[in-house]
This record gives C-alpha cells, sequence and structure tokens, in this order.
DNA sequence: TCCAAATACTTTGACGTCCAAGTATTTGTT
DNA sequence: AACAAATACTTGGACGTCAAAGTATTTGGA
C-alpha cells in the first residue's frame, strides 16, 4: 500500500498542472489533514486496550483537572470545542461504563453536571500513560518539528477566534 | 464562545500539573486536531453550496488529474489513503449526482473503474475556485507557516510510511 | 409581575469512517 | 488442470459528528 512518492508532492504538480490556484494552501491543508489521520488512527490504537476512544479519554481529562471532578456538559462542550450532542453521546457511554455520573447543578436545574467517578480516574490515568508511550501518536515529529507545528497552528486558530487574548507565555 | 485562555497551553499547565508525562507530545496533537477541525469546518462549508464535500471533491479532483477521467475504486483509496468501504460509499453519492459514473474494468472483471463525467468535470473546476478562495481553510497561516508545517508533517508521514521514496523536491 | 428570549441539554436524523464478513474473480502453485 | 490464496468491491453494523427541532428552566425587560 506503501506509495514510491509523496502524495501531497505529487498533488501539488498536479494542481499546478490544471492551472489551479492557491497550491501552497492546498498542500498545508493536505498535510494537515493527513497528519490528523495518522495521529487519530495511533491514538485510538493505544486507547482501544484502555477501553476508551480520544473524545471520551479527552472528557475525562478534562473533569480531572477539575477541584471536584465535575463540570457542566455545557462548559465541556466549549472546552473540548465539540458539539452538545456529541458531548451527550459521549458522557452516555462514559456513563454506561461508570467512569462518570451525571449529576443535577445545585442551583441551576436547566444544567447537569458529569462527575468523574472513582473508577473513572482511574480510567484516566492508564490512559495517560498509554499515550504518553505512544508520544500521542507524533513519534517521529522532531522536538523543533513540534514546536514549529505548535507555533503554526497558533496563528491558524488565533485567526479562526480561538480565544482571544494572547498567549500568556508558550513556554 | 471564544475564550479568553489559550485552551491548549491551559491543557499543557494541567498535564504538568498532573504530573503526565510527553506534555509537548499531547501539545503537537491537540494542535493538529484542532487544526484539522478549522480546516474541515471551513472546507466543507466552501464547498457546500457547490454540492460537494471535502471526500466527494478529493475523488473527483484525483479522477480530473488522470489522462481519461478515470481510475479504478482501489486506487483511489490508495491515493486518497481512505478504506475501500468509504470509496465505495463516496462514488455512489457522486454517481447519484451524476458527477461519476461506474464502468467495468476492460480486462479485469473484479475491477469497477470511476469514471468522470462531463458534469463531474464542471463541478470540480467550480470547486477548486471556490477552496482558492478561502485558501483551503488555512487562510491565518502565513507562508512561513504553511512551509513549516508542510516539512514537520513531512517527517511525521514518512515515519508512518506513507511512501518510501525521499521527496523529489518539495519546492 | 409577566412573558418573550436566551440558555442547557436531549433527541432524531443525515452523513462519514472503519471493521468484519460476503461475493466474485484472478493468481500462483502444485 | 485444480484449487487455495490473494485481490476487488460491496454490504451491514458500530460509532462519531453535526444540524435542527423539542423540552425545560432561567433571564431580562416592559
Amino acid at each position: 500500500m506503501t506509495l514510491d512518492f509523496d502524495p501531497i508532492d505529487e498533488a501539488a504538480t498536479n494542481w499546478r498542472g490544471a492551472g489551479w490556484a492557491a497550491v501552497d494552501a492546498m498542500t498545508a491543508a493536505t498535510s494537515i489533514t493527513r497528519a490528523h489521520q495518522i495521529l487519530s488512527g495511533r491514538i485510538d490504537a493505544a486507547l482501544a486496550p484502555v477501553g476508551l476512544n480520544f473524545s471520551r479519554f479527552e472528557v475525562l481529562a478534562l473533569l480531572s483537572f477539575t477541584k471536584e471532578g465535575e463540570l457542566p456538559l455545557g462548559k465541556v462542550g466549549d472546552r473540548l470545542q465539540v458539539h452538545p450532542a456529541s458531548v451527550t453521546n459521549t458522557v452516555n457511554r462514559l456513563e454506561a461504563d461508570g467512569l462518570v455520573a451525571r449529576k443535577p447543578h445545585p442551583t441551576d436545574r436547566r444544567t447537569t453536571l458529569a462527575v468523574l467517578t472513582r473508577a473513572g480516574r482511574r480510567r484516566v490515568e492508564q490512559a495517560a500513560v498509554a499515550l504518553a508511550e505512544i508520544e500521542f501518536g507524533v513519534a517521529g515529529l522532531t522536538g523543533d518539528g513540534r514546536r514549529s507545528v505548535d507555533a503554526a497552528i497558533l496563528e491558524l486558530r488565533v485567526a479562526a477566534g480561538d480565544f482571544v487574548a494572547p498567549p500568556s507565555q508558550r513556554r
């Protein structure tokens, strides 16, 4: 299945040949798309034995960082930048596995809290270890590569309005 | 919805606080994941008025680069790095829209060819223009940023075995 | 005080992706 | 020549994502 040429390089050549514009933008977008494919495959493979996928892991990790191990579902969606319906779905599955529980908000009855259970806390620790072992799928990226990816994508995220204040200090 | 802090920066702080390893790998992976989210949202939005999504566009573009405007479904999957079942699904929809047609392979009866129709060729041209207009969603990335993303991800793709020969010359 | 608008979550449905299994055909070996 | 293995595609099922609509509750004015 391995090709004997760089498919992105090839695509760039084809685009130029067809007289299509924005070739450098196309290669950047394609690179990012392919990188995501690679990472997500590796990450889900590493998490499968632990009984999680990346979405579920992200929710558990987020909860584990809070003081009480709980957060309104809406906040979870905001922080992870996913659709409310996806949060509902993810929390449903985590709840079915006993890794989080739903709890009514003490003062706002519209709101539901996701609470990390003891099992959930154990599980997220295992998952963090599993992910660290595979370096989050970025094995192959050098330190320089990682930093330049972070920096470049920071521009993109800021331009996309992910957040407003300048980053305090990215290390 | 816009946060007043960088969520990835925040995550890095939390990970360090929890004593979890591979923080720099985590931020790189998260950056790429988020970048993909941003791009794919912008790209699909730009393609929707044209009546395509990115997968369908990729298939049409690939076909348009071939001499005859046709390719076996398996080759399509190889080049676009997607699962055979996804190719079947995508081609089904393109066929329903009259943008490609299926045709038996002249000598190998196991194989099916996807052939670009005249409507398909018109459509892919429109889509290419629409994508160029939004710079493939990477507006916000400078030229330097695009080049460094390409270069870094090239390492990753090579390490992942996407292709074997060294890139001829990535500009 | 009252009520329209905003907010929070869930439900339903359309799509997309992958895996696993099934069918058809070709290849490679004996 | 015969047949097991490989190849090519499709089908069906599990999951994930989002959009739109529905329900419940709270907010902010008039």
